[in-house]
DNA sequence: AACATTGTGGTACGTTCGTATCACGAAAAT
DNA sequence: ATTTTCGTGATACGAACGTACCACAATGTT
């Protein structure tokens, strides 16, 4: 049976499994076994391709953000063709919404990640920084193109503006993901607050 | 040894043995064991008066928010004798910050019991939507009232800026938390908020 | 005085977890 | 053809965890 093996490939099977269970039974429950049954493999393979339970965690996360980039940009990018600035930024913070399972449990288990990074050191070298830093950089820039297009309400501050922008973004998934706000909902205030943000740049 | 003792407060000590251990190494990394050490007492009575660890962990956050409870109404409270609305919601707002060691704890605490909820039932059950929705509410009304008196910027909103507000503070909250946004930064970018849904009333 | 109840300590039990070890078949290298 | 390396299975081990059990002293109750 044993034919050489892609590595990578196997290590990322077994990662989307870990995933999975994270996103179904909490990321704090998830046991070696239940990765290796989940993944359809034994105990021993999931230690053979990383040896330890830390180094598993540590690369689901990298795989976990790598999948989450992919699926961002690809709404944004599907966000039209010629995206102006405020559908640009409203596809980036909707994406970030937990509205469909996927993005469910995406936003569940990057929490759980997050949560634990607190107190864990190895997982607080990780993306934690990095990647929202980025998102942040990206949304001051568009904002303040179209403030140089003067399509922005006079006053607004485009940095602390993105700032806040992702930081009601997440605190609107988390309250979606706890059940106590439907995804309309977080939409509706997420609209809002563009409204506010945005010259109402109707003519009808 | 035995004297009578009132079970009220044991309960309470041991649960803020348990807070205390849960902000230091993670709600995850809590045992029965650890909560005994913590409170100077011996695993058997950790069980005594929380016959199991389910019951321990319902009762820790119970009184975990009603500590949060009384923090936050005092900070409100002190916001002057007679604060206005925008002294009234920073006030709220920035006392859900985790700026101080204490409200660190309550933040990186009470995050997790919600991560927990999402999968385990027993818990979804406790306070994580009458709470936040009284604190919404709360916000609501005090929008509500600031714009009857013409103190808010026309086009708001209150219901779903107050939405906004407590979801952009518990995002704020998080970033602080993981270390990638400093208290100071966090301030800025409410205080930012706020200042564009008030109006400006300066008169100097 | 006798007895029941309450508070407390110590410790044992069964499970589960992460990790380590042994074994072995199939391919690659020499 | 032989030897080395790679992939895989099964299983064992020690630690930690939640819980259960047993004993006993101090206090109330009758």
């Amino acid at each position: 049976m044993p034919k050489r093996v892609d590595h990578a490939e196997r290590r990322t099977e077994i990662a989307e499994a870990l995933v999975r269970i994270a996103g179904r039974r909490g990321l704090h429950a998830v046991g070696m076994r239940d990765v290796a049954a989940e993944a359809g493999v034994s105990l021993r393979l999931v230690q053979y391709y990383f040896e330890t339970k830390e180094k598993l965690l540590l690369f689901g996360l990298e795989h976990l953000t790598e999948r989450f980039g992919e699926r961002a940009s690809a709404r944004v990018r599907a966000a039209g063709d010629r995206p102006g600035p405020r559908e640009m930024i409203e596809a980036l913070l909707m994406a970030a919404l937990p509205t469909d399972e996927d993005s469910r449990t995406f936003h569940f288990v990057y929490t759980s990640y997050a949560i634990l990074a607190v107190t864990d050191q190895a997982l607080a070298a990780q993306p934690f920084i990095k990647n929202p830093d980025a998102a942040e950089a990206a949304v001051t820039q568009v904002l303040q193109q179209a403030q140089e297009a003067a399509l922005l309400e006079p006053g607004v501050d485009a940095q602390l503006e993105a700032a806040g922008l992702l930081a009601m973004s997440a605190g609107l998934g988390t309250s979606i993901l706890v059940g106590q706000r439907s995804p309309e909902s977080a939409i509706a205030v997420l609209d809002h607050r563009l409204d506010r943000i945005f010259r109402t740049g109707d003519a009808a």
